[in-house]
DNA sequence: GGAGAAGTGTGTCATAAGTCACATAACTTT
DNA sequence: AAAGTTATGTGACTTATGACACACTTCTCC
């Protein structure tokens, strides 16, 4: 399979991309370069313009910020077939956090001007994505505004069916940092950890979350 | 002053098509029409295929939805000048609200089809647009987590100066409506207004607030 | 292998905000 | 004007969660 092909399945599964038709998908791939990291090596820095998308071929990425504090913060792992940057290309706004290459990796790379001389070309895919970026605001804005207002066992499950969904039912991340993605102490998560690993929901390793049972932790997810 | 013109005024005073070009802009509202409701009489309901963007020419719209009790909440006025329905036009999902002429009203009409084919026969436009729904959605999703996680006052405050940034100094709203609005109990609302009457820095009626110290408000608003 | 750092477990306490209960005040309807 | 209805004011209680404090464990590095 082409470098291009293989791009355009990565685009497909992305919802963003996943309602163009095969040919404008083939004509968008096209357009794709690839770039090779060595371990460790970054790719872009918080504050850079955001001037291309990056599909993972192979490899990891790490998506991280520097807190306040001066420690970081791991925010994502992006792995093969891992698209990111796709509102960075959109709009050209500089990124709000590092990625640095977790291993060596090799990723799909389509530059900004690229893709916005394609729009050009394609008004259709671009109303298709106008269509898109909507959808994407209507569901942030109730999505949101409820999400922030559930307790935290909700929030705490809903991440942790995310992060499964990404990564196996073996999720390699800090109490810490999990306390951040959630809007939440640390301690609080904690709490609600132990009382899942009571009930056998979850059992817990340092840095790491072995979920044992997903079916109980979806219907929290979902409220009861 | 032409109709067209006028419509090209109110839209360039939203965001989603301030940075249009004066020419764009023209092209664009001429393919506006007008539409005349009596007082009471509904524009659309919820439900209804999202097929329009409105402008309000003068008269007021209620932007109303039914509780799941069957009381109905106003969620929004719109007053002359103001645009609604800006998302629905571009991706046609169907209305999440219900809107009623609060009086004589008569509006902008800008029809989704029209307004797509626009798009299509200047891309340039759509990809203006695009940037800045991508704006819009980095946006949401740093102010709403942020502003969730904002204590009540501050939460409260800022509904209250962005009432009063359509409205002046007296909004017409219930302490129960502005609960929803917040996301709060009533009471809460309640005692957080008494606290405020007690400095000064609004007065309490049935009905309706007058806000008497924008400065202090607004500071609150900023979190001190 | 010892020292320190980083991650985790747990108790105690303070606080913001929700809930319930009820009083009062202001409009509406008959 | 009496009665009902809606909006507001307020006290008492409960609960979730953040904050602090500190013990314990596991990893890393010299």
């Amino acid at each position: 399979m082409s470098k291009q092909a293989e791009f355009a399945v990565i685009l497909k599964m992305n919802p963003m991309f996943a309602d163009l038709g095969a040919d404008e998908l083939q004509r968008l791939s096209n357009l794709c370069h690839t770039q090779h990291l060595a371990n460790g090596e970054v790719l872009f820095q918080k504050g850079d313009a955001g001037d291309a998308l990056f599909g993972v071929r192979r490899g990891q990425i790490r998506i991280e910020t520097g807190a306040s504090d001066g420690s970081r913060l791991t925010l994502n792992f992006m792995g093969p077939g891992d698209l990111f940057g796709e509102v960075a290309v959109l709009d050209g706004q500089s990124r709000t956090a590092d990625a640095t290459a977790g291993e060596a990796s090799e990723l799909f790379v389509l530059r900004r001007e690229d893709f916005l001389a394609f729009l050009e070309r394609e008004p259709k895919v671009a109303i298709k994505l106008i269509a898109l970026l909507c959808q994407r605001i209507r569901w942030q804005s109730e999505r949101m505004e409820e999400s922030m207002l559930q307790p935290l066992p909700v929030r705490l499950a809903r991440r942790l069916c995310a992060l499964a969904a990404d990564f196996g039912s073996e999720v390699h991340i800090s109490q810490e940092q999990l306390g951040v993605f959630v809007g939440a102490a640390r301690e609080s998560v904690n709490r609600q950890l132990q009382a899942w690993r009571k009930d056998a929901i979850l059992d817990l390793q340092r840095g790491r979350i072995l979920l044992k049972n997903m079916t109980r932790l979806t219907s929290i997810a979902r409220n009861e």
